[in-house]
DNA sequence: TGCCGTGATCTGTGATCACAGTTAGAGTTA
DNA sequence: TAACTCTAACTGTGATCACAGATCACGGCA
């Protein structure tokens, strides 16, 4: 009983229960913005889709109920929430301030292997954006991989949660109007406000990294505002 | 069909599932301190003491899994997360920030009705830690009454849902402790920080609240972390 | 033609059963 | 006495069934 414990490694990576695997798949839907809100969702045909009995997927459900990335309704329906324009301002301004943090901590605790991965997801961001026909769910991902390269960058497990909670609920919103209107990404603030967060973090600049973040952040949230087709 | 709509109110409000009721609970365990980390739940004996099947406190775990707030072991067994050092200084620090932040936007953006509830938890918590013979579980109970009243001031349901959040993770090493150990209170620390928020808060002083929030944090987390008790 | 009642179908919630894996303890052996 | 083995009871996970309530389309009445 004692082979050198690799196959026990690889048996406990991929044990991972079936709830498990049907949360990151229905996570990852709403970060990427491919739920938009309103939209309702059946347990039976989510488990269907996922060629799982309902239970897995009502776990699943269930952990996003508690996070608010989906709610039930009183009529038994589960939907992605409405947002108002209040309830987003106040979603944005929560974000500015945590995501804020977290990069301003990024930038007193960074490490080399922090910088390396922040930089390249800068670069992969930037190339697709100039691409002359961007790949927008590709640039909706890359953009979510350097906002999180950062965040990890201030070495906080709690913080990069809470974060992650955050975009549960900002993606239906964000991702959904990025997908549907590309002219932001093309008109490049988003690159530039990038650049100017990775030079912060590199210089170890506490007060520029927020800056940056907060820039992107409020840059991304004005544009849906002003389209003016939120909720109530 | 047009009763004033008085009976579907009353019938609205008392309309909470089974699951509902059990997270409340068990949520309510784990910010008051009865359960201790490392303390192992078993869903049938808990669904016994709750008078409910195992499906109920199925989703009431699975939402405080994902909340990090209840972990399940590799071996299948659900139980409070035990914390290292480290992680407890992380969270320390995190809630320094963000409880932090939110007691400086209730400096900016409270209403008269914040005021007194503010005054008033205030007071019940002075009363209560001056008594020669203090309450301790009561104690616990007024000290989350105080700081809540302070964070709901902040108007923001979002910040407010984070540091729920961050109370369920902290609940079990702060409370457990507070009541293993009433010194604290006697001494009377939290009593006179809790004084300068309230001031800073009437005042508009976001700084003096902000700064008042973090020392109380702090000041709670170094008598843990001097007695030493924590996990690896 | 427009409206209302009605039933089939779908919803989430809860209970129960089945299963594989773990744990703990009694019983046995060295 | 100590260690080892094996079994019985327990663990969470998943599937399936039952149920009350909501939805929606169809058919009949005005």
């Amino acid at each position: 009983m004692n082979l050198p414990a690799a196959l026990n490694l690889v048996e406990s990576l991929d044990r991972q229960t079936l709830g498990e695997r049907a949360y990151a798949q229905l996570a990852d839907l709403l970060i990427s913005g491919r739920l938009a809100p309103g939209e309702k969702l059946s347990l039976r045909a989510a488990a269907d889709v996922l060629g799982v009995s309902i239970m897995p997927v009502r776990e699943a459900v269930s952990r996003l109920v508690a996070d608010r990335a989906l709610e039930v309704t009183p009529n038994r329906a589960v939907r992605v929430p409405l947002m108002s324009a209040a309830q987003f301002r106040d979603l944005t301004k929560v974000r500015i301030a945590i995501e804020g943090h977290a990069a301003a901590q990024a930038a007193l605790h960074r490490d080399q292997s922090d910088l390396a991965s922040i930089a390249r997801a800068e670069e992969e961001m930037r190339e697709e954006s100039r691409s002359p026909k961007p790949d927008l769910p590709r640039a909706v991902e890359l953009n979510k991989t350097f906002h999180f390269a950062v965040y990890e960058a201030a070495h906080s497990p709690i913080l990069a949660e809470i974060i992650r909670a955050l975009w549960l609920k900002a993606g239906p919103v964000i991702n959904l109007d990025l997908r549907a209107n590309p002219e932001r990404l093309a008109k490049g603030d988003a690159i530039r406000f990038h650049a100017n967060v990775r030079k912060a973090i590199a210089a170890g600049d506490e007060a520029a990294a927020q800056a940056g973040i907060a820039a992107d952040i409020s840059g991304a949230a004005e544009v849906i505002l002003a389209r003016g087709g939120l909720a109530g």
